[in-house]
DNA sequence: TATTGTTATACTCTATAACTATA
DNA sequence: TATAGTTATAGAGTATAACAATA
């Protein structure tokens, strides 16, 4: 049974692969892809607001707001005033959140390289880097 | 402004770079990504029935249902019991579906050009082979 | 009993608009 | 005026369960 090779195909079901890798890999940790995303936005260098975090990962300041709430709740990152812009919301990782991520992201790591293991090692490489190429 | 580099948002926005162009280039065929998919796949080796197009697409198939219900409606496919099991719909392509595949197919081509631009003839290929190689 | 199509339903993700507080 | 965060809402897209017709 033929299957499409159209781009559109070939890229929604890479990334539905690849979430079915991250998910399970991610869940001894609470967490799911999106949210280990803003964790590791966090986790960066900083200090960002809410904006900040939204603006790199794509995702609008509305979706951000209950993003960060869920992250809060589990104690994983926090949220003050900025000190020059009492407007904004500075997020950083609590001291809970650091080690979350740090385990998350040996977790994401192997699921991805799951997700290559189809390749050789040089070609998984040089996906990744088209990928960016394209991207960013 | 650094950008994530996981995978995860890598393809996840190569999805939404490719949807933008590609959405556009439908629009003058009355078509979205979807419909188009699911128009190449009827126009494809046949007879199929509505489940066996949801399979090559992993559309679900009560999905299916309001996905044909579009493309009839529109007269580019046509449902008819399978003659050896009337539990099926074979879905086929019209006249009109025929000829609207084959320009919107040249215009999918064309934004899928687009979508690689960025990279040399040889990355382009060798892009492609790897995200088949991934997903297939 | 199992399969195909259908319908209804719910859930996630996203987009938009309006409101507030601050600048 | 404009910006950051918030809230409410609506729209896709998808998944699930139940049902009818057929095998």
């Amino acid at each position: 049974m033929s299957r499409p090779r159209r781009l559109g195909y070939l890229l929604k079901h890479a990334n539905l692969r690849l979430t079915e890798l991250t998910g399970p890999a991610l869940e001894p940790y609470g967490l799911d892809g999106r949210e280990f995303a803003v964790l590791a936005v966090i986790g960066g260098p900083g200090p960002l607001s809410q904006l900040d975090v939204g603006r790199r990962l794509g995702v609008d300041r509305s979706s951000m707001v209950g993003l960060v709430d869920g992250l809060e709740r589990k104690r994983l990152v926090g949220r003050r005033p900025h000190p020059d812009d009492r407007r904004k919301n500075v997020v950083e990782l609590t001291e809970r959140g650091r080690e979350t991520l740090e385990g998350a992201t040996r977790a994401v790591d192997a699921a991805e390289a799951e997700f290559l293991a189809g390749l050789e090692e040089g070609e998984a490489r040089l996906f990744r880097a088209l990928l960016g190429k394209l991207v960013g």
